[in-house]
DNA sequence: CCTTGACTAAACTGTTTAGTTTGATACGTA
DNA sequence: TACGTATCAAACTAAACAGTTTAGTCAAGG
């Protein structure tokens, strides 16, 4: 009769969410995971790329699937929210949207943005829970911030806009052209920055030619 | 010396392109792959949805990767094809485009082209002679042509187009609003064909805005 | 000095899988 | 009847992998 009913034992003693090796964890994951994919990483790579013992981390995380949500929440939103910190300086319509226009596709083109969309885009059937939160923080979150950007500017007169929704969704796709499409099926090169620029006046040109009211020479 | 020297054992003996076991294969891996994605499929299974023993693949097929390569290169054409076929009825530059567009749209949205662009992404990182035969015969074949198609309306004097390849992606990328990249993500329903309709002729709108020469009221 | 808690490396478990081999069946044909 | 060809079902091999367990290390602190 040992008596080991060490009744305390539940529960995860080391979860605290910002911890040093909770951090390692992830930062190993990223980079086994992105390399990888989800199946093709292991969680021996993981474990070794996180400088951390394969048990170590099972006490800070519930499975392979509960490591790569936690990866995914870290990442995603950072992205989302740094695209309209541009805004303020310009105030003229078409510098604005050129600054977001560059900052949206300079930030897209990044190769760790390209592997965390395919990555999450191949799981989004097996995990869709994960799909549908970098959905909602990423493309609908920065749909719906320029939507607002681009009424506040039609109540200003500057635009025209019926739809701003739809407006906002058109703009950001008028950016990708076909760089960001070829990067997710791994043909191309990541565009250089004069290259983003000259994509995103195209798309500021065509997207005035339809919402702008005054026409600029 | 029972002089087995079956020189000729070597090569596929039985590899013709066109065979109904190999149609049955690719058939059954279809089935398969569109459902668990290349990880998660297993021989087995292709080879029970078959109604193929997975010897017999091994026949026709030199491994995993080489049938899901048969499978795209299978699959992928077709489509960027019948996207034009609408071509010759309509001759106002907008009607068709609105055709083109929702010919493009109507095909993107199909749960199996879903599925196929969310599988090639998915194994982009891995095998990237599939990833770019996908794109070069997709997107990249797709905007060539509309490219072509834009040109020659340009010269028609229907149309003011300085750069036709960038015009076309611009068209496409302005026909997918949010839809494509949110079934890609498992969020959101396949769009109906009115709402397709509706996003296509904004896109026909706002492309014409500025590449347009008749501004019509 | 001993206990406790975090950690590690390594072995282990059970399962899954790609790909191979084997032995049998069925068929057309000489 | 005998032979070659195509196929099949099923067993098998070898490896990989998620997750668990074990035995032990190390440092803080009482």
């Amino acid at each position: 009769m040992t008596m080991i009913d060490t009744e305390t034992v539940a529960e995860a003693p080391r979860a605290e969410p910002e911890s040093t090796k909770r951090r390692d964890i992830i930062d190993g994951a990223r980079k086994v995971f992105f390399e990888k994919g989800f199946d093709g990483a292991s969680m021996d790579e993981v474990a070794r790329a996180a400088g951390v013992s394969k048990a170590t981390i099972y006490v800070y995380f519930g499975g392979k699937e509960e490591l790569f949500e936690a990866l995914v929440h870290n990442d995603r939103a950072r992205a989302a929210e740094r695209l309209f910190e541009v805004d303020s300086s310009a105030d003229e319509v078409d510098t604005l949207l050129r600054h977001i226009g560059i900052s949206f596709m300079t930030m897209m083109v990044q190769p760790d943005q390209i592997r965390m969309v395919r990555m999450v885009i191949a799981t989004a059937e097996k995990f869709p829970r994960i799909g549908r939160a970098f959905f909602d923080a990423g493309p609908c979150r920065g749909g719906q911030r320029l939507a607002d950007l681009l009424r506040r500017q039609a109540d200003l007169g500057r635009l025209s806009i019926d739809d701003d929704v739809a407006a906002a969704y058109e703009f950001f796709n008028l950016c990708q052209s076909n760089s960001v499409k070829g990067l997710l099926f791994g043909v191309g090169e990541q565009p250089t920055p004069a290259q983003i620029e000259e994509t995103v006046a195209r798309a500021v040109r065509v997207f005035l030619a339809y919402y702008g009211t005054a026409r600029a020479g």
